[in-house]
DNA sequence: AACCAGATCCTCT
DNA sequence: GAGGATCTGGTTT
């Protein structure tokens, strides 16, 4: 993965991730997805950004560079992880939503139960954490020269199989089209519109 | 110091 | 399809 293929906008970056493939090494052992489900978030221009109010602790890895991985924690308990991408100082990234184990399905299925079908292993951002065994250590992490998350080239996903669409669960800016997902595919999470979304927002 | 909202997920009907 | 669990970080008093 070269760095000039993530030194741009977020919403530029986003579709170009898809077949892109995410690792992560652990003592456990090594486990690998192809990523089907992307959505883009940007800075001080998106309401619905972690990094629309500015810098923080929490959002900091969203200001620099690009090639690192941002980790943030959901609900409480849900580990998500996004690629930052732009320039240095400018907060943008992409979350990665969604994608299909190639890699360590084995463990994988340990983290996440036994029961769960593979299609559903990394499907939606929190269980894309947890298959992957993504943590707060993780947040940072160089993707481009690091040794235990990677991110990698991978098959590309045709254009006319790419599609897109709001993002999910966001109460602001919901109806921004910065969401990207193989079109078809079982490994993409469902749409959920917020429960918050202003309907004044429609467009 | 307190409040509140949230880039989610799982279960149950 | 709907509802609740869960707790952290940011914002407001």
């Amino acid at each position: 993965m070269n760095i000039d293929f993530l030194a741009h906008p977020a919403e530029e970056v986003a579709p170009k991730l898809l077949g892109t493939v995410l690792t992560r090494k652990t003592s456990e052992g090594t486990v690998s997805i192809a990523i089907t489900e992307t959505e883009a978030y940007s800075g001080m221009a998106d309401p619905a950004s972690h990094a629309y109010r500015g810098r923080t602790a929490r959002n900091a890895t969203m200001f620099g560079p690009a090639g690192h991985l941002y980790v943030y924690r959901s609900h409480g308990l849900h580990w998500c992880a996004n690629v930052v991408t732009g320039t240095d100082g400018i907060a943008s990234g992409v979350l990665i939503r969604a994608g299909r184990v190639i890699e360590g399905e084995e463990l994988a299925r340990k983290r996440r139960g036994a029961k769960v079908e593979s299609p559903r292993l990394a499907r939606g951002p929190g269980n894309v954490g947890q298959a992957l065994g993504i943590t707060a250590e993780c947040n940072g992490a160089d993707l481009l020269t690091g040794t235990s998350v990677m991110l990698s080239e991978g098959e590309p996903v045709p254009a006319a199989l790419i599609r897109v669409g709001p993002r999910v669960g966001v109460s602001k800016a919901h109806d921004w089209q910065h969401r990207f997902y193989r079109a078809d595919d079982p490994t993409v999470s469902a749409y959920r519109l917020s429960p918050r979304a202003k309907p004044s927002a429609e467009a």
